[in-house]
DNA sequence: GTCTATAAAGAGATAGAC
DNA sequence: GTCTATCTCTTTATAGAC
C-alpha cells in the first residue's frame, strides 16, 4: 500500500486503487468484490489493475496491514501520556472508535474480512492484530489492578465486552449521519464505565415511577 | 428449512443440509462457500444438494429466516410474563445472548451474510430483522421512559450500544470453551446496566490504590 | 433420492503491444 | 501505465438415467 501523500498532490490512481478496493470490500464483502467491478470503478482495465497488484489478495493484505498500523499508531501515540487507568480507558475507546469509524471501509474490511487471507499474509495479519488486542487487555487488566474497574469479571471478559461495544459499530454506521464519531465514543464509554441505568440513589419514585395499569 | 423434528427420529439428510450449510457459512462466509465444499461434506453429490434447494441462495435465506424466527420467538414468549423495566432488560439480553451463541452457526450466518441475499429474499430478511430489532428499541425506550436508565443518550443510540454488546460476541465466541453463554449474557447486562467501573463511594482507597512509581 | 455428464457463465490472472 | 486478447480454472446450475 503506497504511503499517502502529505503534499497537496493529485490523486493518483496508484491511491485510488487501495481506497476504492476498500469501498467495495466493505459494501459486498472480500470474496463476493470482483476484479471486474474494481476495475471499472477505477475507470480502467482487469490488465492494468495488475500492474499495481500482483493478484486480488494483496489488495486485502494491504488493507488490514494499514489498518491495524493506523489504529495502534493512533492508540499508542493518544496513551503516551495518559495516566490514570479511568483516563487511559476513555482515551483508548475515544481513540479506536473515532479511527474505525473515519477510515471506515478499511476498518470494516480488515475486521470482517481478515480470515479470508491465506498462508503467511494471514498469519502476520493475525499476529498483528493480536498484538493490538494485546493492547486493549492491557488497558483493561491495568485498571483492574489499580481498582478502577470491578473485580467481579475476569480482565479478559472486560475487554471482550469492550470491543464488543466498539467494533460491531463497524456493521451500522453510516458516515455523514447526524451521530458524530467522537459524539458515539463518549457514548458507549460512558456507558462501559457508568452503565446506563439510573444510579438507584438518584432515581426520585414521585417523578420517575411508571403510571400502573 | 424443513422443520425439526420433535421425536427422536433419525437425523436425515434434509436436515443436516442447512445445519451444515449454516456450519459453513460461518466458517468461510457464504460466498466464499463452494456448493462443491457443502456436498463434499454432506457425502452427496453436488446434483443431489439440488434435490433439496433450487439455489445456493435459498439456503442463507432458509437459514436467516429460521435464524429470525427463533431469536423473535424466544425473546417475545420471555418477555410476555416480565414487566419491571430493568428486568425486561435482563430478560432480552440473557434470551438474544443464549439463542445467538447456542445456535451460533445459523446466527453468525443471519448477522454477518444477510446482505449478500438479493430482491425479494433480501427485502422480507431485512423486514424481519428490522422488527425484531424494533423489539430491542421497544425494550430500551420503555426503560427510559419508566425512568430506568439515564436520558444522557437518545433511545436509539442506546438501543445500538446495547445490540453492539450483544453481537459482536458470534465473531469471537467458539462453543465448548469454559465461558458459557449465559454467564457471559449476565456479565454484559451487568456491565450494560451497572458499568464496568467501582463505584466511587465504595473504593477504599488504603486498599485499592496503585502503588506509585 | 442419488447419480453421471455437461452446459454456460464467471472468475483470477498473464502475454505482449503501444 | 494502459491497453487488447486470451488462457485456464472454478463456479452455479441443469438434463436425464437409475
Amino acid at each position: 500500500m503506497p504511503k499517502q501523500s502529505g503534499t497537496k498532490a493529485a490523486v493518483t490512481t496508484a491511491d485510488r486503487v487501495w481506497t476504492v478496493a476498500a469501498q467495495l470490500f466493505r459494501e459486498k464483502g472480500y470474496h463476493a468484490t470482483t476484479t471486474r467491478e474494481l476495475a471499472e470503478r477505477l475507470q480502467i482495465t482487469r490488465a492494468s489493475l495488475y500492474y499495481y497488484v500482483d493478484k486480488k489478495e494483496d489488495l486485502l493484505y494491504g488493507i488490514c496491514v494499514e489498518s491495524l498500523r493506523r489504529v495502534s499508531t493512533a492508540v499508542d501515540a493518544a496513551l503516551s501520556d495518559v495516566v490514570g487507568p479511568t483516563e487511559r480507558i476513555r482515551t483508548l475507546v475515544c481513540c479506536h472508535v473515532v479511527s474505525m469509524l473515519t477510515d471506515i471501509d478499511m476498518h470494516a474490511t480488515m475486521l470482517l474480512d481478515l480470515h479470508h487471507l491465506t498462508g503467511d499474509q494471514l498469519r502476520e495479519v493475525v499476529k498483528a492484530r493480536d498484538a493490538y488486542q494485546a493492547t486493549v487487555d492491557g488497558v483493561i487488566a491495568d485498571a483492574q489492578s489499580a481498582g478502577a474497574l470491578r473485580s467481579s469479571f475476569s480482565p479478559k471478559v472486560a475487554s471482550l465486552a469492550l470491543l464488543n461495544l466498539m467494533n460491531w459499530t463497524i456493521t451500522w454506521y453510516r458516515p455523514g449521519g447526524p451521530l458524530k464519531p467522537q459524539q458515539f465514543a463518549e457514548v458507549i464509554t460512558d456507558i462501559y464505565l457508568n452503565g446506563a441505568s439510573v444510579p438507584s440513589e438518584l432515581v426520585d419514585p414521585t417523578v420517575c415511577r411508571p403510571v400502573a395499569r
